[in-house]
DNA sequence: CGCGACATGTCCGAAAACGGCGAGCCCCGA
DNA sequence: TCGGGGCTCGCCGTTTTCGGACATGTCGCG
């Protein structure tokens, strides 16, 4: 089992589930923070887990409100505190993609290069699947060098889905200027 | 790492650290019960932990005068909530050290056919060097088909200084008969 | 009696496989 | 000539796989 579903499964303290427009997900948290969100039959979804089912948990129902407000357009941030757990390495691009804004996109070579390790944009590929946080750490907003889709745990049609919403409320240039960005 | 050791570096509460004549011991505890015992420097030690240090924890205190009534020679038993995690065979084996009394000893294939592997002895020995709770749960009072001490996580001397201790206070056969006792 | 061969569950290290990539090249069709 | 699609190859962190090593004991064979 991977370091994330093993913590997943060994330190949440609640559970609760939620209806989107992109189907039934899943959410998570420890004693920290929010540590997963997940869409009904995703890839690296955690399955069955042992924690109680809590609707009125503060945090989780935080979570659910900002996700509500987020597929009826009306937000396209999160303020939660998240409790992210994977290698460093998984850590480091987890980040990264916190920082991109709603509406634009990176490429995987982009996000590689802002963690400081340029020639490991594949590696970043299968670090950007595993995140655990769908939606809320946009790891939609990553696409192949050419602008191609690629892949989405959940699958490409929600990431399309997802990314046509942000776009539509925020009409800013499609893919953000790494270079002028950091320049 | 191991999975008990994983459990212990992520579940536990509190630590707590004890003198006895065999030399310093670290204690651990979840919210469930005791967890770890080990000797400093011994093998499977887990090291530094991140739980805080909590002297006047209840089932810590409890822990550390029962202890030091062992060493003192007053007492052979102890009576304190355990959260033993480890593989279903691990389990099975220290289960069954638990039942092993004061001043007797078991044989690696004897513990082997209690637990109903009795080809397994090899796989006992393995299981027994990783309890987590040295002297609580009486790992030392296992010893080879000859009679041999054969091994202890805490070194062989401190095995030998456990069941003169216990063999002076109880003056027993030196060794339990398992035939004798599930006939 | 000494020696070798098994059986058994878990952990550890090394090696290989596997991806949500990207750059370079070739080829074909406008 | 230029652009795009398809192919190959190098890149790199993580996961999986595999081969030993063990706190052993029994059996068979010389």
């Amino acid at each position: 089992m991977s370091q994330t579903l093993q913590f997943i499964h060994s330190a949440c303290t609640a559970q609760a589930r939620l209806a989107t427009p992109l189907g039934a997900m899943l959410l998570a948290r420890t004693a920290t923070g929010l540590a997963g969100a997940w869409f009904d039959g995703q890839q690296h979804h955690p399955g069955e887990l042992a924690a109680p089912h809590r609707v009125n948990d503060p945090l989780l129902r935080d979570a659910m409100q900002q996700l509500t407000r987020y597929f009826a357009g009306e937000s396209h941030t999160f303020k939660l505190p998240l409790d992210l757990h994977g290698t460093a390495f998984q850590c480091r691009v987890w980040r990264a993609l916190q920082e991109i804004a709603a509406g634009a996109t990176l490429r995987y070579g982009d996000v590689a290069s802002r963690i400081g390790a340029a020639t490991a944009s594949r590696a970043v590929g299968a670090a950007v699947g595993r995140n655990p946080l769908s939606v809320i750490v946009p790891c939609h907003r990553v696409l192949g060098a050419a602008g191609a889709l690629t892949g989405y745990a959940g699958g490409l049609d929600r990431k399309v889905a997802l990314l046509d919403l942000e776009r539509r409320k925020a009409p800013q240039p499609t893919r953000t200027q790494p270079i002028g960005a950091f320049a």
